[in-house]
DNA sequence: GACCAGGACCATT
DNA sequence: AATGGTCATGGT
């Protein structure tokens, strides 16, 4: 589970003695492994788990992913290093706003960005003990701001990306859950037509909210792994990673994808 | 105090 | 098509 919640694929989660803190679906969350299995604390009493068994992905067979990975020794270093790894089914407007608000930035950063804005702007939810927790702010929400709120929450040249696509997404023009039903070439140019919604962010929806499993997000990480595990370290046109991408990871290229990602991350954390 | 971060966009070649 | 500059902020 911490594979999970800290590898860059979510940014609301917060670890303290307690577990896992966060908010999916409007709902405050507190979230504890016990061993294979995951106890699950809401502040309200619920009728269905439903939405956290979705958002999880806990009805996904883990091994059957694994076992549709290519049989290379990189790869399969990454899986051992990273048990337990599994995707998220996240909300896809949060997702979006998120990774609008990623490019260029650390992790630590995205976390930061996104508590003062759902502090600011989202609903205020009950919790059980501690501080007050936030949801992430609706597209309606945000759209009804001025950019100048959005800039004090520190996201600098990303506001106008946010509060444009906000829009957008408020007034009709594009309708998110729609896209989850189209070809995954299609739903990426409609993500693409967003401002500031390039390549990268498209896929991270694809993958995160949508569940394209083959969709594969490349940044600078995912770049440097794969240029070190398959191209001898040697630079690589972008062109030619992609139909690498495509030749070599298969169905569940998404997955392999994000554990590479987790690993190169971990292992490189500190050095050089 | 450099260097870099889960990029996108625009103006030049 | 392919670089190169720019955008804002802060962690390491």
């Amino acid at each position: 589970m911490e594979a999970t919640l800290t590898s860059g694929q979510t940014f609301n989660w917060e670890w303290s003695a307690d577990g896992w803190t966060g908010v999916v679906c409007g709902r405050w969350v507190r979230l504890q492994q016990e061993g294979s299995l995951i106890r699950a604390r809401t502040s309200e009493p619920q009728r269905t788990w439903d939405w956290l068994e979705e958002y999880l992905q806990v009805k996904v067979n883990l091994n059957e992913v694994l076992a549709s990975f290519p049989n290379d020794p990189h790869l399969q270093l990454a899986v051992a290093a990273c048990r337990g790894l599994r995707l998220l089914r996240q909300e896809p407007w949060e997702c979006l706003a998120s990774f609008l608000l990623s490019s260029t930035k650390q992790i630590v950063q995205i976390r930061q960005i996104v508590a003062m804005l759902s502090s600011t702007f989202g609903r205020q939810l009950s919790a059980l003990g501690g501080r007050p927790a936030f949801g992430f702010p609706s597209a309606d929400r945000l759209a009804a701001v001025r950019e100048a709120e959005l800039r004090a929450c520190k996201m600098g040249f990303r506001a106008p990306y946010l509060l444009a696509t906000a829009r957008l997404i408020a007034d009709g023009h594009c309708d998110l859950e729609s896209l989850r039903n189209l070809p995954l070439a299609e739903a990426r140019e409609r993500l693409m037509e967003l401002p500031g919604v390039g390549g990268k962010i498209a896929d991270c929806v694809l993958l995160f909210a949508f569940g394209f499993p083959e969709a594969f997000p490349v940044d600078v990480w995912v770049t440097k792994v794969l240029s070190r595990f398959y191209f001898r370290g040697r630079r690589v046109k972008p062109s030619r990673l992609r139909s690498f991408i495509e030749m070599h990871f298969g169905p569940n290229a998404g997955y392999a994808q994000q554990y590479l990602f987790h690993y190169i991350r971990t292992q490189t954390r500190g050095e050089q």
